[in-house]
DNA sequence: TCTACGGTGATCGTATACGATTTCATACTC
DNA sequence: GAGTATGAAATCGTATACGATCACCGTAGA
């Protein structure tokens, strides 16, 4: 059961887009990454075009490949976008949702809010994806899970963390963590359920909005 | 400007797919495709990989590909989806859809109710995509707009027309297509749109349960 | 009759080689 | 000096070749 070469180069390249190794811009060879990887150039270019697929980079003809940039407006439809999925996901999981599931969301919110002073973004990142991964667990349905995680995706080769850019975005979100379990306990209806969720996710990117207001930042309204 | 041959490969094996050539279950070879194709199998395998990302086949390592099988839990999950993106996507378009928009839909649904009677699923599916395309034209989001079409490409790749098995189930979508026309035209709040589409393809769904509850298709709830 | 085993063919996975296309620097013309 | 032709270098696109892996099937033993 070794991987194919396929798949260690699609890793590790998106380890080092992730990771910042590659930044937006950076110019990907595939004669290159192949001497790196030790491989030949055929698993690295399917690696390659699955990566653009998935939107971590950008791929032309003949040209070649590029670590895709940091563009606010592709930042802002994959918010708008995540805020109508993400409040489904939490909507279709709400009748499934248990105490026990409620109660470990409560603590890692409850971890989120110790972050709070001497805030360390990517902590709090990484554990605001927790908290939402333990509502999902219960999402019954597995196409609408899986466009979540590629919003997620997306948001990480963006590297916008928006927590890290907008002052008081963070105390304000582990307020509304809780306030949507208080409406998951009491069994709210569905429909409240998802504007909660949607919310939740459009004020961060409002926020963000408000906040780079004077700097530039498209609107697409 | 001549294509890759990845592309055409891509292309045509996808057709083929779609247009039934190839039914589910069907064993994708990569030198037999490359042979009839003209070309040589490296184009015909990134063909077939991009294919398994979108969900047309399915491959497994050292074994092969076949063409995706219909099955009725995927086909609820879709639907599923798609009514929360559709809904999303109509809402978002509607504040920008202008009268002439609005003329031309009704223009293209007064044909599929000229459709009804000599019932022709085929033609009413094209008109039924043509009919939601020109409200989407003006949706400002492209990444909603696209997972619209994957939603779409995915009920062709199951050919799963709900229009074909529930009888009157066609007659009823040209009404709600009215109704949500006049919607539009009376300037609604954009939640009502969004309320409106979405309902419209989940009634869709409904009347293929309800339609199917004896069949043995079994419910995601 | 059933199961374990091993051989054989089919198919995929990857390396290598070479042709096709683009880019960029340079020289040339007006 | 601006714009354009030209050539070489860089890079991608695809063909071919071969090794690796898996499914299938016949056989032997219990």
């Amino acid at each position: 059961m070794t991987a194919s070469k396929s798949e260690l180069a699609y890793t590790v390249i998106k380890d080092k887009i992730l990771s910042g190794a590659y930044s937006p811009g950076y110019r990907l060879v595939l004669s290159t990454l192949a001497g790196q990887l030790g491989v030949s150039v055929v698993p690295v270019r399917e690696a390659i075009r699955r990566l653009e697929a998935e939107s971590f980079i950008t791929f032309e003809r003949n040209v070649g490949a590029t670590v895709a940039g940091i563009d606010p407006t592709e930042y802002l439809y994959t918010m708008q976008t995540l805020s109508i999925i993400e409040g489904a996901a939490t909507a279709l999981s709400a009748p499934l949702i248990t105490q026990p599931d409620i109660d470990r969301a409560r603590e890692v919110n409850a971890r989120m809010r110790a972050c709070l002073d001497d805030f360390d973004p990517v902590r709090f990142t990484a554990l605001n994806l927790d908290f939402h991964s333990v509502l999902f667990e219960s999402c019954p349905n597995p196409h609408i899970l899986d466009l979540v995680h590629r919003g997620w995706n997306r948001l990480k080769a963006l590297r916008q963390s928006t927590f890290t850019y907008v002052p008081g975005r963070a105390r304000e979100s582990v307020a509304e963590h809780e306030e949507l379990l208080r409406l998951l306990e009491s069994g709210a209806p569905a429909a409240d359920v998802e504007r909660a969720a949607r919310a939740h996710r459009a004020a961060t990117l409002d926020a963000y909005l408000a906040h780079n207001a004077n700097d530039g930042v498209p609107s697409p309204y």
